[in-house]
DNA sequence: CCAACCTGCATGACACGTCATTCATTCCAG
DNA sequence: CTGGAATGAATGACGTGTCATGCAGGTTGG
């Protein structure tokens, strides 16, 4: 069956997706390391407690504004209560609940962060599409998201 | 400066890579791990060694075919030596050098794992986009790559 | 020849991510 | 009520990845 291999094109399409995607990562996180002194996780996480009001978040609201999982968030959540951007409170009126508070080291840090990481991806990613492109790339992964959530219904997950 | 700042649709197509990247990945890695017990980056090391000749290359060359860190590679191989997917032998002609060899167990689980691994690229990828949108697709990320290895050459890496 | 440098590779420390497990609290059926 | 299921979260084990460092073997200019 000729169809079940990938084709010149794809192949080489393929590629460049994950290569662009490991050097892309890459980048990315020693822009911030050297701005801000953050990993990508870390921005990631700050960035969504800074626009909560009063930098307050419980982790499950927190895993669902980043799709992440639960014991990922956790661990990036013990990581990080370590350097000192955030701490844990205890949640207000279920005792199971935890909540994640951004301290001033934590503000400082992603407020330093994010015109670097802004720009940078910018000017690596659409500064390089012209705006057909950035449209056709939106519509290619806006396709390949949907066969891959339709597909963790399947699963269960 | 506006221009600082992401579009709307710049927001929407960075996140759907983001997450579409986070997705694939866990879907690929598991679907390898349920078909033959390997990794992904297991399967990328496997896949180099089992078109080399004789099953047999230098980590430097492997190295450089994958596109990987020294280190990286160093690490991931002495994994792979324990799990038994390769050994190591003494390179003939550099006393520095090792020569990393495919054993039969890693040939066996490279040859169950391709078939299914392939068949998913092409489901979750090219399957959900029409020809043209994958014309595109592999234009962008020739774009963008080609713009990281500059960045990579002018930062000396 | 040999000291300085370069290459090929390994290793330790540590961050990230997943899976399986555990635990306390809350919810709900009876 | 109360006992079992569901929820919110932490943790240990382990694979993965980076950075810094170490080191043996090779190469070369004097």
């Amino acid at each position: 069956m000729a169809s079940q291999w990938l084709t010149a094109d794809e192949q080489r399409a393929w590629r460049a997706y994950l290569r662009a995607g490991t050097l892309l990562s890459a980048r990315l996180n020693r822009q911030l390391q050297a701005d801000s002194g953050l990993s990508l996780p870390e921005y990631e996480v700050l960035v969504q407690l800074s626009e909560a009001p009063g930098g307050r978040l419980r982790p499950v609201q927190l895993g669902h504004a980043l799709h992440w999982e639960q014991s990922r968030l956790s661990h990036q959540l013990s990581r990080m209560a370590r350097r000192g951007f955030i701490t844990r409170e205890e949640s207000p009126g279920d005792a199971r609940g935890a909540l994640v508070v951004l301290t001033g080291a934590g503000r400082t840090a992603v407020e330093v962060a994010a015109p670097g990481h802004v720009a940078a991806v910018r000017q690596l990613i659409f500064g390089q599409l012209d705006s057909a492109q950035a449209a056709a790339f939106g519509q290619a992964f806006d396709a390949i998201l949907a066969a891959l959530d339709s597909g963790e219904q399947e699963a269960g997950n």
